[in-house]
DNA sequence: GAACACAATGAGATCGATCTCATTACGCTA
DNA sequence: TAGCGTAATGAGATCGATCTCATTGTGTTC
């Protein structure tokens, strides 16, 4: 293939000259510009990026680990990332991890080899992350997204989790819902799943109210509904449902309608992260909405501020309420025995 | 940061040792890969990919381009890539075109120069596409994923669209259905929508069924009630539709009994993709499933060989009818006014 | 101990650009 | 036309590895 020397020698001048043809046309006479240009059409010639990046020491490229790609809310924020990032000149790596420490190990030293200008992680525990510790010592400039901020040397991008919970939840007790459970996936521990959780707890203890653990389920994704069912029955049954992610909403939905229950008839069901497909069901999903298309773009500004040597210390993003279908007030026959009345 | 020079004094070897150490210890003295490691680990080397890819022309990375990541299909897919690319070794430089022809010149052309080892793309339009002619002239490796494999210079990854479809009006028609229409996004003239109706008229054909024209909607994931409406009323009106994909298909159902309408019973829906969460809806959606973790692996495999120079030509992948509860038997209250009797 | 085969190591070119610094060319004034 | 300042161009080093080929070192055999 073509390299800027053939074009140089085609073009009847030296390398520096066929070089800043690209680089700085404006240096150039614009009769020594035409020729180089005219000699780089006749041969072909495409820039080596892999010979900038290492005269330059600067790839433009950045590095990307997300969990999983089947979560449509890690979706649609790569999507708005890559789209950031194309507009600002630089491409992406992505990368899934699975949750998995040994795979986010892995793929951070293979990023830090292919040496991206940045790193964008989400990460299943931001606090005891081994990789995070690592790159401490690095100078790869590196951003947290959905994890809280809670590493001291890692700018994080994301909702506040604690915050948001405590407002579904509240949302939830204002239309009259005492008995109030929350499920997660099987990370319990995840710092975001902990996070929202607390909020939970919060805004229940803060209204008077008992606040029950999480109720642990095996996949993120999919309901069991079995080890949700002992709860549900009765009198002393729950009434409603907070769900750390929306596929787990849309799932127990599917399973209680399934099972001859109406949402939110027998349950209210409020989900988390506001995926687009949310809107379109019937009952269409009430959740907490984390602006993911912002997620993206605040997330790229935010490394290459990084990159370019600022210390931003982005803000936690703002999240929305969405009122849905798949939650409502609590009906007259099933209200508490004992009201509430502070 | 450390570099094998570095490396390479500190153990008082040569730079060609000091690399033989990373390459093929098995070429060096015990005590001299020990000396060369340790130095590594004491200067915290790590090998710059970036140098090996200028060196040996191999960047070992693989460009992808999807239509978009809103899309759970291509998301999967891209899993599944992503677990395979890196079980090979590969990395994977991701982007999105929005079908956008322009967008996808310009990040075709962007990978090219990034020396990608090669590309898997999915285009609006394969045979009429300027991005597929530009690559015909270029030496990198090229693959089409879901694109019908028209071009004769591309292999090409995906099922058979007419005969997945086709199948699916098949299904619709054996549960008594007459009344069958079609509907998918704004790309109308996209290869894959074209295919798809092709195979259900002459599923319809076969029948002795009059195929309807494919109905356009505005977006490709989200039904716009009204331009289907008319084609609903009446004793004339549709009993059974076809969605060119999954989240067209979710969003009608949900549009449909939001008004009012049953699913099935006053509309059988049947989607096309299988995406993961059809199944957890209520009703759950019938579609025909593109196995869209094969379709990553599969990917990834045939791109591999053919970067190792291999002509491989991969089949269409079998495409599985999954049966739901949105699409059900005809009620007898809307038979047909005239039986079907060939 | 000399000769030889083979293993281990080193020297230097190379991949394809960029960048600095030196040199040449050009335009302007006197 | 000479002199000068600036614009335009070129020569060569450099980024960090790999690879070929030459050389040195080691061990075996007679």
């Amino acid at each position: 293939m073509a390299n800027l020397l053939s074009v140089a020698k085609l073009a009847g001048v030296s390398r520096a000259t066929a070089a800043r043809a690209f680089s700085s046309p404006e240096s150039l006479r614009p009769e020594t510009h035409r020729r180089v240009m005219e000699a780089a059409r006749v041969l072909g010639f495409r820039p080596n990026k892999v010979a900038q990046q290492l005269r330059t020491r600067a790839t433009r490229m950045l590095g990307v680990m997300v969990p999983s790609l089947d979560n449509p809310v890690f979706a649609e924020q790569l999507q708005a990332m890559e789209e950031a990032a194309r507009a600002a000149g630089y491409s992406l790596i992505v990368t899934t991890s699975g949750y998995d420490p040994g795979r986010e190990e892995a793929i951070v030293e293979e990023m830090l080899r292919q040496r991206v200008d940045g790193l964008a992680l989400t990460v299943a525990e931001a606090d005891h992350s081994a990789v995070l510790v690592k790159l401490r010592r690095e100078s790869t400039p590196c951003l947290l997204v959905h994890n809280p901020p809670v590493a001291p040397c890692f700018p994080s991008v994301g909702v506040d989790n604690r915050a948001a919970m405590a407002d579904a939840t509240r949302y939830l007790i204002a239309q009259g819902h005492r008995r109030i459970g929350m499920i997660g996936g099987p990370l319990l521990q995840s710092d975001r799943a902990r996070l929202r959780h607390e909020g939970y707890r919060e805004a229940m203890e803060a209204a008077g109210l008992t606040p029950l653990a999480l109720i642990e389920m095996p996949r993120h994704t999919q309901v069991a509904l079995s080890r949700l069912a002992p709860a549900l029955g009765g009198t002393e049954g729950l009434t409603a449902v907070l769900c750390t992610n929306d596929l787990l909403a849309i799932s127990l939905i599917g399973e209680l309608r399934r099972s001859g229950r109406s949402v939110p008839g027998d349950l209210s069901v409020m989900g988390f992260d506001g995926i687009e497909l949310g809107r379109h069901l019937y009952p269409s999903l009430s959740t907490v909405v984390q602006p993911r298309a912002e997620f993206g773009r605040v997330a790229v500004d935010t490394l290459l501020a990084l990159i370019r040597g600022a210390t931003p210390q982005p803000l936690p993003l703002p999240h929305v309420l969405r009122e849905g279908e798949s939650a409502g007030a609590l009906p007259a026959s099933r209200q508490a025995p004992e009201p509430y009345d502070p």
